[in-house]
DNA sequence: AATTTATGTCAGCCATGTTGACTTTTTCGT
DNA sequence: ACGAAAAAGTCAACATGGCTGACATAAATT
C-alpha cells in the first residue's frame, strides 16, 4: 500500500469533487494552480510529435507562429516570444536548414527577413494545431453555453494591459489573412 | 517610421477590435495563441521577485506548491511538476540551504521527507500568490457574470482526463486544510 | 532475510535561455 | 550625399533547468 496517503493517488474513498452542487466559489489560488496544470498538459501535447524529429518546444513555438502569421519579420517573432535574437537564431537556423521555414528579403525594406513556412513546415504546424485544437475544443465545450466568450475575455484580460491591443490586432490580422486565403 | 508594418505596433489607424459587436466566434487557433500570451505574462509576474534573490522559475514553482500543500512528500511534488528527482533535488537543496523550505521525516513512514515552508518561505510564497492573484482576479472579473464558473470548467477540462481527479482532489484538500488553519 | 520503496547524490549531457561585442546591408534623416 | 540608425546575423561564453544512468542509504514490506 504504497501511496495510501499520497496527494496524487487514484481516487479518494468517496470524497466530494470540486464542482459539486454545494461547492463554493474557488479561491483565486485554485485558479492559479488550475492554470498551471492546464498549461502543463497543453504544451505537453506537441512533445510526441517533436521528439521523433529531434525538435523541442522552442521549435514548436517558432513553427506555429511563422505558419500562422506568414511573412512576419524576425523582430515580430522576437516581440512575441520575448527571447533574444541569439536564442531565436539558433532555433531558426535549424528550422531553415531542415526545410521547415524559409526567409525572404522584404520587398519594401530589404533589410527585413520575412519568415514563411515551407510545405513541410505547414504540415508540421497543422499537426500541432490539430492536437491542441482538439483539447481546446473539448475544454471550450465543457466551459458551458456562454463559456467561449467568457474564456475569451478571461484570456485577454490575463495579458499585460499594454500588450493586449497588439495581441488582439495580431490575431485579428491573421484571421483576416486566413479568410482571404482559404486552405 | 520604423515599424509601420509591424505586427506588434502600438495602434492601427482605426481597425475594429476583436470583441466588436459584429465579431464572430474566434477560431480555435486564436484561443491557442491567447492562452500562450496569457501564460507568458502570467508566469512573468514572479520574475521581478525572483531575480533579486537569485532564484528562477523552478524555485517559484517549488515554493508555491510546498507552501500551498504543506507536508507534501517529495514524490507528490515530482508528480505535480513532472520533472526528475535530480532536477528537483538541485532546486530543493538550494531552497533548504537558504532557509525557504524544510523537510522533516514522516511520522508514519520515516523514509518520507515531508516538505514544509519556513516563515521565510511562506512570506515569499505570499508575494507570488499576491501578484498572480491580482492578475487572476482582474481577469475573472473581466470574464463576465458567470465567467468564473465557465473559466473553472474550462481550465479543468484542459487538464489530461486521467489527471483531472487527482488535481481536483489536491486542490480540494488544500482548501480544506487552509480553512481549518486560517492565517 | 530478501526485496521494495522513498529519498538523495554524483557525473555528465542537452535544450534553451542570457550578455556582450561586432559585422553587413539597407534605410532614414538632415 | 553622408552619417546615423535599424534589421538581421554571428561568435563566444555562460546560466538555468531539464535529462539519463549509476549507485547509496534507510526504512518498510513480504
Amino acid at each position: 500500500m504504497a501511496d495510501i496517503n499520497s496527494l496524487m493517488d487514484p481516487a479518494p474513498p468517496s470524497a466530494a469533487t470540486v464542482d459539486e452542487d454545494t461547492a463554493v466559489a474557488l479561491p483565486l489560488v485554485d485558479f492559479i494552480e488550475l492554470l498551471f496544470f492546464a498549461y502543463r498538459d497543453f504544451v505537453g501535447d506537441p512533445d510526441q510529435i517533436l521528439a521523433p524529429i529531434g525538435f523541442g518546444r522552442a521549435h514548436h513555438r517558432v513553427v506555429h507562429f511563422v505558419n500562422r502569421h506568414p511573412g512576419m519579420r524576425v523582430t515580430d517573432l522576437l516581440d512575441i516570444l520575448r527571447i533574444t535574437k541569439q536564442s531565436l537564431g539558433r532555433v531558426l537556423r535549424e528550422l531553415v536548414d531542415e526545410g521547415f521555414v524559409e526567409s525572404r528579403a522584404g520587398a519594401s525594406d530589404r533589410r527585413q527577413r520575412l519568415l514563411f513556412p515551407t510545405a513541410k513546415g505547414e504540415a508540421l504546424a497543422r499537426q500541432f494545431v490539430g492536437l491542441q485544437s482538439r483539447r481546446m475544443a473539448t475544454a471550450l465545450e465543457a466551459s458551458g453555453p456562454d463559456g467561449r466568450e467568457a474564456v475569451q475575455r478571461f484570456l485577454i484580460a490575463m495579458i499585460d494591459p499594454e500588450d493586449r491591443a497588439a495581441v488582439e490586432r495580431l490575431i485579428e490580422r491573421a484571421d483576416r489573412a486566413a479568410r482571404a486565403r482559404p486552405a
